[in-house]
RNA sequence: GGGCGAUUAGCUCAGUUGGCUAGAGCGCUUCGUUUACACCGAAGAGGUCACAGGUUCGAGUCCUGUAUCGCCCA
């Protein structure tokens, strides 16, 4: 064997790092995910990328979804379809202002300071920063986009689609604004969408205050949680199955401080109360403070009875007479200008010294907050933009998407393109997004922020003239119920509203895109924008249109062709927490927008990642593992296989978060300890576990004020769990490295007919692990591909194969033409998982000649990433070469363990005595028997048993294992003697299953045929054995 | 309060229409550096499948209830 000399082209170990950059290079020279649209016919794939929010760099959920993306990618480019992933990132308004506004207050500047276009300017830097980090974190994770299609969801091709959205909606009615009760956050000045607002629980008190009733007889007495909003209750209420109702209907009550006269109404939402009931029950007095402009609920109980609507607070959410509270007496002058903290004092105490404070009790309530800010939200009533989803053209467009069979209930009938196409994986997420868009209510857009899309609409009030136009001017398009709607040029829409009390007239005009010269006439009339931006979400509904150039893709070239080549594109891969934000708008925006055709056919929903205690892995508790020092540490592959590991369609996984010792380089659990939050976080300074005496800061110590220093460095987090990936690539290097010795002159032609059985078997082997990778990949189960590669790659080929063929192909032609061959077929089956390392061996797999097998398919290609998928023919599929296979492993396994279990030496060579029916397989196997467990010989067991031989049972027969070293005939004697036990108790338990004349009749016959014949092995196993045991003695 | 999900080996998780002795990786024990790999190989220990009922010839898997945990919505 002097080919060994040609292992020497690798090295012993797989280094990522080593060869990970020029493969990226290699790639993008390439430009192997450059899709330009196909012939109509071609088949397409199409997945848009959920795009990162440019606030911050990529965390591990983001190196999974963006791994299981590309998986996906790779291997259908690698089936020859014009596979187009499109990269992109999100502006994310809220959230990148706020960290903008944060980076500005470091040197102690508000944004107001700046300006609105200097701080645009500073997010847009900010945006360029993280883009980049992000782009580039993406191109190291090896994700295979169209990079020259990247996307924004602020660039011009973006923001065309937002402006044409927006005026579409407007013109159709399906935009308006209106007088709402938002999520305000009093800090940040600006309302806060439903799941911006997160619900913490406050300990708080439910205070009892009575209100007299206007005619001095007794008074009613509510139960409130925020008595400061007292001072702008309209009414009372009442449920009217309570049995004081009665008394009580028509009545009114003085409120207290103000003297406003409120009526008590009926209204079951009302509680009742009862001493045992639920929380809320147990603290209701029957009756409800009714404060409509400051309570949702309490909003919806003034709709349903007409009540006033007082709003006594300003923006800041202190106590204000000049946004609605007119009946201002002296009495309540003194709470103006109060926050609402003191507000709540000062009006309890003033009930307290009114006699009017009945009691105070302890209660947990659960609060929103927001999440900007982390000040509770103050429901307020504002002026807003709202998209009206609730209407059928969206709501119900999005419910008849939905398959039928995930569908609960009767699926609405529709009959439009796109209906009944959507299908969830996993299916029970539909119901999420069922149940979301039953209960939908419009969608408040509108933010009071500066990085964003600012709202298309010019507004101009003018003072009230003559007579009131009574008639739109002129007719509005089909489906608008707004009043006063008038439609104009065809890129312009105008609108006008009449405030009476005011005396003036409001002129909105809403412009399509690509119009300056309107808006600047507009502002020339004395017109000015609106000076709010839409939600993010409102650009990232149209992130599947808009990145393929609609609404104008011949003013963007690049674009042109891709709606029709790739929208509906093939899945959309996301988290679940955005199934209602993103998913169900993005689906509601593309059906309308493009006659009903839908974004995507499958949404794929994938687990998240927490940390090793099963919590979220997040900034503020330091328990995150940046993706990129998993790369350094253990390469790109590694980090993606463990991902492909753990989508499971089941439940979220946990991900053991452990630290980089900076002192010695090792990896070692950290020292954890409870927050007062109750999060489990590593301690903010550790021991080094190597270095006596050296310490280190951990990130959970950064945010709490520890700062490293030389002598204390900053730990880095890691975790453990992706050293099985980093093993499996060096595995996966040294079996080429193997190749690569034995790979000396392989035959051109391949006569299957002789194969030998390790190769035959290896082969059938294969096609089934390419079926079952295509089959998981087809129903999203990632993790079972990963498995079967990860199988079919170690314990087959590895394990057995490489080790079956050592004694033979060194001088087989023939059979260096079958490793070669099925050797490059395992590379393409693992590329997608793993596309470095097999893209860092091809060459030298390449290089070694033509692989091809009779019933195996592959084309030559540069790179593996631009490779064919394999096509294997199920000629090669061979159930004699398995079954025999399947024998013999089990002969290497019983000898193993007969000779581990008597300690014979590894290098110590044994004779196997095989009765006739084994003698002729072990033979024929005998370079496979001296390679697999090192059985030197292979004899005709004679009919005389020879004494100090050590006895097992194999198929029913007794073989003997000459040991050289001798068996110690007692031990030999318990465990044939424990062996026969077992095999009674099976004995017993198959003919307990025979006897039971049910199961014979109803179980299926193949399974009562096979318990027969387990019961006859079963038997002939224990006949072998009483045999054994009585040549011992 | 409503909805969805989870509970399987010390740990992290698989287990596809119910069907042989419930699997993997890590960890643990023992042995081994044989010329692809110690990021390795071989052997082994370790599970009343949360609990209680039910359906069935047969239940980790289906149904009901209980407990605990998680997420979403109110």
């Amino acid at each position: 064997m002097s080919t060994v000399h040609s292992t020497v082209s690798l090295p012993r170990a797989y280094t990522p790092a080593d060869s990970e950059p020029a493969i990226r290079q290699q790639w993008q020279d390439a430009g192997i995910g450059h899709v330009e649209p196909p012939e109509p016919d071609a088949s397409c794939y199409c997945i848009v990328i959920p795009p990162p929010n440019v606030t911050s760099a990529l965390h591990l959920g983001h190196a999974l979804n963006n791994t299981l993306q590309d998986i996906l990618v790779r291997y259908h480019r690698m089936r020859g379809t014009a596979a187009l992933w499109m990269p992109g990132t999100d502006h994310a308004g809220i959230a990148t202002q706020s960290v903008v506004e944060n980076r500005l207050m470091q040197s102690g500047t508000r944004r107001v300071d700046l300006g609105r276009e200097a701080f645009i300017q500073r997010a847009r830097e900010w945006k360029d920063e993280y883009e980049a980090v992000i782009l580039g974190q993406l191109r190291e994770l090896g994700a295979s986009c169209d990079w020259d299609r990247t996307r924004f969801t602020m660039d011009p091709v973006c923001t065309a689609a937002v402006r044409h959205a927006f005026f579409r909606l407007y013109q159709d009615g399906l935009i308006e604004r209106g007088k709402r009760l938002v999520n305000w956050d009093p800090v940040t000045q600006t309302a806060l969408a439903d799941d911006e607002v997160e619900m913490e629980d406050v300990a708080g008190h439910m205070w009892y205050l009575r209100y007299p009733l206007e005619d001095g007889d007794g008074f009613v007495t509510v139960a409130t949680t925020r008595p400061e909003t007292m001072l702008g209750d309209t009414a009372v209420a009442i449920n009217p199955a309570d049995p004081r109702a009665a008394s009580l209907r028509g009545r009114f009550v003085r409120l207290p401080i103000v003297g406003r006269r409120i009526p008590i109404v009926e209204d079951d939402y009302v509680v009742m109360p009862d001493a045992e009931g639920d929380a809320k029950a147990r603290y209701a007095t029957g009756f409800l403070k009714v404060t409509p402009a400051h309570d949702p609920n309490d909003w919806d109980i003034g709709l349903r009875h007409d009540l006033d609507v007082i709003n006594i607070m300003a923006p800041d959410a202190t106590i204000s007479d000049h946004h609605g509270w007119e009946d201002v007496p002296d009495e309540a002058r003194r709470f103006i200008g109060l926050t609402r903290e003191a507000a709540r004092e000062a009006v309890v105490a003033w009930f307290n010294e009114a006699g009017l404070l009945e009691s105070v009790r302890d209660y947990s309530h659960s609060v929103g907050h927001s999440y900007r800010s982390h000040v509770p939200i103050e429901p307020y009533l504002s002026d807003q933009w709202y998209v009206r989803v609730t209407d059928e053209r969206l709501r119900g467009a999005a419910l008849r998407a939905l398959s039928d069979e995930q569908y609960e209930g009767e699926r609405p009938a529709g009959g439009t393109e796109g209906d009944g196409v959507i299908r969830f994986t996993p299916s029970r997420y539909a119901k999420t997004y069922q149940h979301w868009h039953e209960n939908l209510r419009d969608w408040c857009i509108s933010r009071q922020l500066w990085w964003g899309h600012r709202i298309p609409v010019w507004t101009l009030d003018v003072p009230m003239q003559g007579e009131l136009p009574t008639a739109p001017l002129s007719t509005p398009p089909a489906g608008c119920d707004l009043p006063m709607c008038c439609v104009d040029d065809a890129a312009l829409c105008v609108r006008i509203s009449v405030d009476v009390a005011n005396e003036t007239v409001r002129i909105m005009a809403c412009v399509d895109r690509d119009r300056p010269e309107l808006e600047a006439a507009l502002v020339e009339a004395g017109f000015a924008q609106d000076p709010d931006v839409l939600d993010t979400w409102f650009s990232s509904a149209l992130w599947p249109m808009s990145t393929m150039g609609w609404p104008a893709p011949e003013a963007f070239p690049d674009t042109e062709g891709l709606l029709d080549a790739f929208n509906p594109t093939d899945v959309l891969c996301t988290a679940r927490e955005i199934i209602t934000l993103w998913v169900s708008r993005m689906v509601m925006f593309n059906r309308y927008f493009l006659g009903g055709r839908v974004p995507f056919r499958d949404v794929y929903i994938h687990p998240m990642v927490q940390d090793g205690h099963g919590q979220k892995m997040s900034k503020s508790l330091g328990n995150g593992v940046d993706p990129r020092d998993i790369i350094h540490s253990h390469g790109t592959d590694a980090l993606r296989l463990v991902m492909a590991q753990i989508a499971t369609s089941t439940q979220d996984v946990r991900l053991g978060v452990d630290l980089v010792d900076p002192h010695s380089g090792e990896t070692f659990e950290p020292e954890f300890i409870t927050t007062p939050a109750g999060h489990r976080v590593a301690a903010p300074v550790q021991q080094s576990p190597s270095v006596s005496g050296a310490e280190m800061v951990t990130v959970y110590g950064l945010l709490t004020g520890e700062s490293p220093s030389e002598d204390r460095p900053l730990a880095k987090n890691t975790s453990s769990r992706f050293d099985v990936g980093r093993h499996f690539a060096n595995k996966m290097w040294n079996a080429v490295r193997f190749a690569l010795g034995r790979i000396e002159s392989p035959a051109s032609e391949v006569d299957m007919q002789s194969m030998s059985l390790a190769d035959r078997w290896m082969c059938s082997r294969l096609v089934a692990a390419v079926e079952d990778a295509e089959k998981a990949l087809a129903e999203y189960r990632f993790n079972h591909y990963a498995e079967v590669a990860y199988d079919i790659i170690w314990r087959d080929f590895c394990d057995w194969y490489l080790e079956a063929i050592k004694p033979t192909i060194g001088d087989d032609a023939q059979q260096q033409r079958v490793l070669l061959s099925v050797l490059d077929a395992l590379l393409r089956l693992l590329h997608p998982i793993c596309p470095f390392v097999t893209e860092a061996v091809w060459p030298h797999v390449r290089a070694l000649g033509d692989r091809k097998l009779p019933g195996l398919d592959l084309p030559d290609a540069e790179l593996v990433a631009s490779a064919a998928w394999p096509v294997l023919s199920a000629s090669l599929i061979d159930e004699d070469a398995e079954q025999q296979t399947d024998r013999l492993q089990r002969l290497v396994g019983e000898v193993r363990r007969a000779r581990s279990e008597n300690d014979v030496p590894v290098k110590a060579k044994i004779a196997l005595l095989a009765p006739p029916r084994l003698e002729d397989m072990a033979k024929a196997s005998a370079g496979m028997l001296a390679a697999m467990c090192r059985v030197a010989e292979v004899r005709p067991r004679g009919e005389t048993l020879p004494a100090g031989m050590l006895a097992f049972v194999f198929d029913g027969e007794e073989v003997l294992l000459d040991l050289a070293g001798g068996v110690d005939p007692e031990a030999e004697r318990a465990r044939l003697e424990s062996k026969a036990e077992a095999l009674q108790g099976t004995i017993k338990s198959l003919n307990g299953r025979l006897s039971n004349d049910a199961y014979v009749q109803k179980a299926p016959a193949h399974l009562v045929d096979e318990t027969r014949s387990q019961l006859q092995q079963a038997e002939a196993d224990l006949v072998a054995t009483q045999a054994a045991i009585e040549a011992l003695s």
